[in-house]
DNA sequence: ATTTTGGGCACT
DNA sequence: GTGCCCAAAATT
C-alpha cells in the first residue's frame, strides 16, 4: 500500500501516517488535506522518522483527501523548519505553520473575469461604444476598470459584451508583479563601495553559502552595495529576500529600491490583507516575486529559487520574536542561506557582539565600509552631565541642549531629539492619595497619551480615557504626570522655542506609510525645525539639514538588568547620532546622562567603537553570557497565579543536576502579569559547548501540566522581561 | 487542539 | 439503568 507520513497542523501531535488513494500523487513537501477524527486538517508530507515501536498498521490508515493546489515546500525550507524547531525547542507543526502563512493561498488562486476587445465591429456602434472602442485598444481589465479607463458606464460595456464587441477572459485574480530591472539605474559607487559590491556579486554568482557581515557606519552607503548583490541575483534569475526590522522603515527603503530597479519590491508583513498576502505568497512560491522585503515572518516564505538573503540593521532586537516560536530571524536567516546554498549579508553600523564574534572566528566574512559616502564627516559628540547641567523642574532638556537647539533654529538648521518612550508620561499618580494608574492585565503602569487623551498599557493594548478625577479618592484635578515621554518633550520644545515647527515621530503618529512619507517630505523640505521621536527615527532617514541630535536620556536602557543593555544603548545612541550631519554641514550630538563615567557613555563620547566592543566582550565573558556562554529561559504562564507558580515549582523540582549547567529560579518573571497571564520564569546558564536544547527537552518532555498552563522555552533570550 | 471514551456519582 | 460531569485517551 502507498503510505505517506505527514506533519499535521497540530502542535500536540507527532507525524501521522496516511494512505495515498489512487488518483493522488504526493512528494515530500506536498501540502495536503487529511482526515483527523471527524475533522479535516492541513498537513505537509514529510520525510520524518518515527519512534521505533510506534508503527501503525496499514489497516488503520485513512486516505488523504486532497493535495492542495500549491507547490510542495522545497527541501531547503523543510530542512530550515526542522532546524528551527530543533534549535528553538519548538513543535515542528508550529514552525511549519509559519511557512504556510497564507490560508487563502492554500485554497489556490481565485479568478476574475476580465474583458478585451474582440476586434469585430459588427454590432451597431453608438457614440458611447465608439469612445470605448477608441480608448480600450490593448486593454484587458474588469468591467469596472474598463469603465474607469474609457469613461463610459458599465452598462455600455455590458451591452458591448452581449453584442460581441468585448469578450471575457478568465484570469487569475493574483496579478503577476512587474519585473525588476537590474540595470534600471546604474549606481554611482565609491571605490570602496565598488570593491565590496564586487565581493557580493561574485558570491551571488557562485551560488554557495557564504555569510557576510557588512559593517559600515551610518551613511557609508551599505544599501547601495547590497543593491548590486540584488542586481546580480536578479540577472541570475534568482529571488532575493531582504529582511528589515520594522515595517515603519520600509517606506524609505521602497523608494530607494524603486529608484534603483524601476519597480517596488514585493512586501511582506503581518498587516497585509488576506488577498495581498495570498498574492505575495503564491508569487514567492512560483518564483515570480523577485525581491521580497519583509519583516521577520518573511523568513519562512516558500521561495522557489532563492539566490540571496539580506538582513538590514541586523543588530536590531526586533528580529527576535518573543511569542509563539521564539526565534531570532537574523540567525535563522543565516541557516536558511546555509540550506539554500546562497550568500547572506548581515548589514549593520553597530553589529551585535554575537555577529562580530562570528566574524572573528572566521565563520562570517567581515566587510567594512569605514567612510561616510560623499565626504560627509562624522558628528562631534558631547556628553551633558545631568547632575551638573540640571534641567528646570519638570523639564528634561538641559541648558546646553537648549542653547544648541536655539542656535540651530537661528541658523535655519534642523534638530532631532531622541527619547525611546512613547506617550506623554510613563506614570500618572494622584497627588492627594498617591493612587497610581496600573494596567489590570499586566504588572505595568499605564502610560499617559495626551494626544489621544488616554491612558494606555504598552504591553497588552489596554486603554482608558484619562479621567478628570482620581478613581480612588475622587479628588478632581489631582493627577500628576511623572517622567517624560516624547509628547512631553515636544511640549517642552514648543515652550523653549515657541516659533519652531515641531514634528512628533512615534508609532502613534506615523500610523501609515502615507503619514511616514508625509513626514519625510516635510522634513526634507525644511518644513520642520525640530523632530522629537522614539526608536523610529534612529535609522533609515536621511535629512541633509539635520545638524543637531540630542539624546534626552542615555541611561534609560541601562536600567533593568538586561545583559545586552549596554550594547543596546550603544547601538541606539550610535544610530541616532548617525542622523546628524549627513549632508555637507557637520553634525553635533549631545548626549544627556547621569552616568558620564559608564563605559558605554565614555565609548560613545570618544567614538571608540572597538574599545566598547572589547569591554563589552570582556564583561560578557565574565558573566558567561553570549557569545561565550549560553542562556535559555523557561517561561511558565497561566491565568491562575497559583497554577503558574505550582507548575514552575514542579519544573524547578525536576531540574537536572549537571556540573556545567546553572539553573536559577523559578521566580516571578519581570512582567509577572502580562496580558492577563501570571508568569514565572527559570533561567538556565550553560557553557557554550553544552547541548542546551537536549538538556531542556529531556527535562521538560516527561512533565505534564494542567490545561491552562503554558510552558515556553526561549533559547538565547533577548528581553529578559 | 478537539473529540471521544469511560469512570464515578447522584438520582430514580 | 440513566444522565451528568470531568479526566484521560485517542486522533494515522
Amino acid at each position: 500500500m502507498n503510505r505517506v507520513r505527514c506533519l499535521v497542523f497540530n502542535s500536540a501531535l507527532g507525524p501521522l501516517d496516511y494512505r495515498v488513494p489512487a488518483g493522488i500523487t504526493v512528494e515530500p513537501g506536498s501540502v495536503v488535506l487529511a482526515p483527523l477524527g471527524p475533522r479535516q486538517i492541513i498537513g505537509v508530507v514529510w520525510e520524518a522518522e518515527r519512534l521505533p515501536g510506534t508503527e501503525v498498521p496499514d489497516a488503520k490508515l485513512r486516505p488523504l483527501l486532497q493535495v492542495l493546489p500549491v507547490p510542495p515546500l522545497p527541501a531547503p525550507l523543510r530542512r530550515l523548519i526542522e532546524w528551527t524547531a530543533d534549535y528553538y525547542v519548538a513543535p515542528l507543526a508550529a514552525v511549519t505553520r509559519m511557512a504556510l502563512s497564507s490560508t487563502a493561498a492554500l485554497q489556490g488562486g481565485s479568478t476574475v473575469t476580465e474583458y478585451r476587445l474582440t476586434g469585430k465591429e459588427t454590432a451597431r456602434l453608438t457614440p458611447q461604444r465608439l469612445i470605448a472602442l477608441d480608448l480600450l485598444h490593448d486593454q484587458q481589465a474588469t468591467i469596472r476598470e474598463l469603465s474607469e479607463i474609457a469613461g463610459v458606464s458599465d452598462a455600455v460595456l455590458r451591452g458591448m459584451v452581449n453584442a460581441g464587441l468585448l469578450e471575457p477572459v478568465v484570469v487569475d485574480s493574483d496579478r503577476p508583479y512587474p519585473p525588476a530591472d537590474p540595470n534600471f539605474a546604474a549606481p554611482d559607487l565609491s571605490d570602496l563601495q565598488a570593491d565590496v559590491a564586487a565581493k557580493f556579486v561574485s558570491a551571488v554568482k557562485a551560488h554557495a553559502f557564504r555569510p557576510f557581515l557588512l559593517d559600515g557606519v551610518t551613511g557609508s552607503g551599505k544599501t547601495e552595495t547590497y543593491f548590486e548583490a540584488i542586481a546580480a541575483a536578479l540577472e541570475a534569475g534568482g529571488q532575493v529576500l531582504v529582511l528589515l526590522p520594522e515595517i515603519a522603515l520600509t517606506e524609505t527603503f521602497l523608494k530607494r529600491f524603486e529608484a534603483r530597479f524601476g519597480v517596488a519590491p514585493v512586501t511582506w508583513h503581518s498587516s497585509l490583507k488576506s488577498s495581498e498576502r495570498r498574492r505575495a505568497w503564491r508569487a514567492v512560491a512560483n518564483g515570480t516575486a523577485q525581491v521580497v522585503v519583509g519583516a521577520r515572518s518573511a523568513l519562512f516564505l516558500p521561495f522557489a529559487k532563492l539566490g540571496l538573503i539580506v538582513v538590514d540593521e541586523a543588530h536590531e532586537i526586533s528580529f527576535k520574536q518573543d511569542d509563539g516560536v521564539r526565534y531570532n530571524a537574523r540567525d535563522v536567516a543565516v541557516m536558511r542561506a546555509h540550506f539554500e546554498k546562497v550568500p547572506v549579508i548581515l548589514a549593520s553600523a553597530t553589529p551585535a557582539l554575537e555577529s562580530l564574534q562570528m566574524a572573528e572566528a572566521g565563520r562570517y566574512e567581515r566587510v567594512v565600509l569605514p567612510a561616510r559616502f560623499g565626504g560627509a564627516t562624522m558628528p562631534d559628540i558631547q556628553i551633558v552631565d545631568l547632575r551638573v547641567e540640571q534641567p528646570e523642574r519638570n523639564h528634561w532638556i538641559a541648558p546646553p541642549l537648549v542653547k544648541a537647539l536655539k542656535d540651530r533654529l537661528d541658523k535655519g538648521e534642523q534638530s532631532l531629539l531622541f527619547l525611546n518612550r512613547r506617550g506623554y508620561a510613563p506614570l500618572t499618580l494622584c497627588r492627594t492619595c498617591g493612587y497610581r494608574f496600573q494596567c489590570p492585565n499586566c504588572s505595568a503602569w499605564l502610560v499617559e497619551h495626551r494626544l489621544s487623551r488616554r491612558l494606555a498599557c504598552h504591553h497588552c493594548g489596554h486603554e482608558v480615557p484619562t479621567p478628570d478625577a482620581c478613581p480612588e479618592c475622587s479628588e478632581p484635578d489631582c493627577l500628576v504626570a511623572c517622567g517624560p515621554g516624547v509628547e512631553r518633550i515636544a511640549d517642552e520644545v514648543a515652550e523653549i522655542l515657541p516659533e519652531a515647527r515641531v514634528a512628533l515621530v512615534t508609532s502613534d503618529t506615523l500610523t501609515s506609510p502615507a503619514k511616514a512619507a508625509e513626514f519625510v517630505e516635510m522634513a526634507s523640505n525644511k518644513a520642520i525645525d525640530v523632530i522629537v521621536g522614539t526608536q523610529l527615527v534612529t535609522k533609515g532617514y536621511h535629512f541633509p539639514e539635520l545638524t543637531l541630535v540630542g539624546v534626552i536620556d542615555a541611561d534609560m536602557g541601562l536600567e533593568g538588568g538586561d545583559l545586552r543593555a549596554a550594547e543596546r544603548t550603544y547601538q541606539q545612541v550610535a544610530q541616532v547620532a548617525g542622523r546628524a550631519g549627513r549632508g555637507e554641514k557637520p553634525g553635533e550630538v549631545l548626549i544627556q546622562t547621569r552616568h558620564p563615567e559608564a563605559p558605554v557613555i565614555e565609548a560613545l563620547a570618544s567614538g571608540d567603537r572597538d574599545a566598547f566592543y572589547a569591554a563589552e566582550a570582556e564583561a560578557r565573558r565574565d558573566a558567561g553570557a553570549p557569545p561565550f556562554g549560553r542562556w535559555a529561559a523557561i517561561i511558565v504562564s497561566s491565568e491562575d497565579e497559583a497554577e503558574a507558580r505550582d507548575a514552575a515549582r514542579g519544573i524547578g523540582g525536576s531540574a537536572p543536576r549537571l556540573d556545567d549547567v546553572l539553573i536559577l529560579g523559578p521566580a516571578p518573571a519581570p512582567l509577572s502579569l502580562l496580558r492577563g497571564r501570571y508568569r514565572y520564569r527559570l533561567l538556565i546558564n550553560a557553557r557554550r559547548s553544552t547541548e542546551l536544547q537536549r538538556v531542556i527537552r529531556e527535562w521538560l518532555d516527561p512533565l505534564r501540566f494542567p490545561p491552562g498552563v503554558r510552558v515556553a522555552v526561549d533559547i538565547d533570550p533577548y528581553s529578559f522581561v
